[in-house]
RNA sequence: GCCCGGGUAGCUCAGACGGCAGAGCAGCUCACUCGUAAUGAGCAGGUCAGGAGUUCGAUUCUCCUCUCGGGCUCCA
């Protein structure tokens, strides 16, 4: 049997013409009676009124002499049609008509395009994707591994990843605390009842790991988000309408059982961090927060190099949903009108929100133009209602909170694999975790190239040395792998004249003697710059 | 979880009818002291993912498990 590719190349150079016919239903089945599949489609197109053809109808192809399938087509005149430059890419299960209950038919996979010049340029974005996965780099720039002994989407921070992460979390907690946000604390485990309570183990048992069970017969649980425990902290005492509304922030570590096929990088793991807060607010108070949380939210991804959004609100499901229309309709239109404020695209998910809730999320496009998830904001009605939450207000009346969920993150290891790939790895020099390093010219010049590598360091920045035990251009092209922001030669002249050779990351002639107060001036408003 | 394909040194990969395990890079040692993307020599580095089976003998064949990749389904 010749290769599918070539087969295909085959047919289109015979040109087959695709002729069109529309026959009645009982026809099909005997013209597809050794097609089960087919067969199907064609009782649903028989009694489906909204089908492509008139009831009783189905339509047709054929390539004569001896093929005939099924399509509402349109199709192209012949094989012979635009179909000159395309590529075979892979082979997969898919499940028939996408439903996990049937069985599973063989796909392939290609790309086709209307020119070799168009698919090569696919293909090469392609390639440039690749080089840009966060799983690569993370191996290439050692920032951080998924130990096979520790489990499946279990990962591990090496230094240089925990040192980027930790500067993504500082600035993240200086802003939430700026923008009144309190700082809480929960443990990793919690009784089985808390899990009760929030309605987690009724609708997410299946995403859980699986309970430790103890002597006593108590049953405890990995945690799987954060909201009760916060929810527990908000009702450890009576509230006051004075209080709120009460912004509490925890980068909350939670454990999911992904299943193991979803399991991706960094990005679909079953440990992570989110940056999570729960913000409990009267009826009134919300769309203001919710506006104000939208341009924090934005503001802050900005600040970490994001800066393509767009907005997608999603609204009531059908059939069971908590909560009363007003309820929806208000928090609804709060998200709306906060979203419209933003000046950005909006995208209406007409019912894709969860059974609690209506959210915004942010999508964000990044340096290659693909779109990620980003922060949701999501009101929820149910949580509240569960655990009796209640405030006293002027009134001296109790009454029940607005609760909101926010992550801008999502994750923090999602995000860091966000940002890896974004950036390519080149992390801009607020993140870098090396900032700057010192190349001496030969070991005459490693006392003065110390000295500086100090006064970087004094001055606040991430700087280190490379000795000259090996030659400056291997050490340079090290140091160009490793994607840091500048390196410094410093050789004779250097030394003479307290200056330094700068190599920016991304230009290529270097920039000889530079003093170092300029150098250092600049690093310094690389910093302020952020993203 | 399902379909398909992988797992050989830290990394990228080669290898074999079933018969002592290979390279480059990285690492270490020594020499070289060099002004912008790989200085040279030497050394060390392996339960061939794990377990079971077949066999005189398995890294190689078979089965199971773990794990990774591409999809499907899922992502509160």
């Amino acid at each position: 049997l010749p290769p599918i590719d070539a087969r295909m190349r085959e047919i289109i150079k015979e040109q087959q013409p695709f002729i069109r016919d529309e026959i009645d239903a009982d026809r099909a089945r005997v013209v597809f009676e050794d097609h089960k599949y087919k067969l199907e489609i064609i009782e649903d197109a028989s009694t489906d009124p909204m089908s492509a053809t008139e009831a009783g109808l189905v339509r047709t192809y054929e390539n004569p002499p001896n093929f005939i399938d099924l399509c509402r087509g349109p199709h192209v005149e012949h094989t012979g049609r635009h179909l000159g430059h395309f590529k075979l890419m892979r082979v997969a299960g898919a499940y028939w008509r996408g439903d996990e209950k049937k069985p599973q038919l063989q796909r392939i996979y290609g790309t086709a395009w209307a020119s070799n010049k168009e698919l090569d340029e696919h293909l090469h974005r392609l390639e440039e994707a690749a080089k840009r996965d966060h799983r690569k780099l993370g191996v290439e720039l050692d920032l951080f591994s998924f130990p096979e002994e520790i489990g499946s989407g279990l990962a591990v921070f090496h230094p240089k990843g925990g040192l980027i992460r930790k500067l993504m979390e500082d600035y993240s907690r200086d802003r939430h605390a700026a923008a009144g946000y309190e700082f809480v604390n929960s443990p990793h485990i919690s009784k089985a009842d808390l899990f009760e309570t929030s309605g987690h183990l009724d609708w997410f048992a299946d995403g859980m790991f699986p309970p430790m069970e103890l002597d006593e017969g108590q049953r405890y649980y990995l945690k799987p988000m954060n909201c009760p425990f916060h929810i527990l902290i908000f009702r450890s005492r009576l509230r006051s309408y004075r209080e709120l509304p009460q912004r509490f922030f925890e980068f909350g570590s939670v454990y999911r059982y992904e299943k193991s096929g979803v399991i991706h990088g960094l990005t679909r793991v079953r440990g992570m961090t989110q940056d999570d807060a729960h913000i409990f607010c009267s009826k009134e108070q919300m769309p203001g927060e919710l506006r104000s949380l939208l341009t924090f939210v934005l503001d802050l991804l900005r600040d970490y190099g994001l800066t393509d959004f767009y907005l997608e609100l999603s609204t009531k499901p059908a059939g069971k949903a908590v909560g009363t229309d007003e309820e929806w309709d208000e928090a609804t239109e709060a998200l709306r009108a906060a979203a419209l404020d933003m000046d950005l695209e909006l995208v209406m998910d007409e019912g894709g929100g969860a059974f609690y809730g209506p959210k915004i999320s942010v999508q964000a496009r990044d340096a290659i133009g693909r779109t990620w998830q980003m922060s949701t904001i999501q009101a929820d009605f149910q949580e509240p209602q569960r655990f009796g939450l209640e405030y006293i207000g002027a009134d001296n009346e109790r009454h029940r909170p607005v609760m909101i969920h926010r992550a801008l993150f999502g994750s923090v290891e999602r995000f860091f694999a966000v940002l890896v790939e974004h950036y390519a790895g080149a992390f801009p020099a607020w993140l870098a975790p090396v900032q700057a390093r010192v190349l001496p010219v030969t070991a005459d010049h490693e006392p003065y190239a110390v000295r500086v590598t100090e006064r970087l360091r004094a001055d606040g920045f991430r700087a280190d040395m490379v000795e000259a035990s090996e030659g400056l251009g291997s050490r340079i092209r090290k140091a160009k792998l490793e994607k840091l922001p500048y390196v410094l030669v410093v050789g004779g002249d250097d030394v003479d004249h307290g200056t330094v050779g700068v190599n920016a990351r991304g230009s290529e002639q270097p920039e000889r003697d530079v003093p170092v107060d300029t150098f250092v001036a600049r690093l310094a408003g690389d910093v302020t710059a952020k993203g």
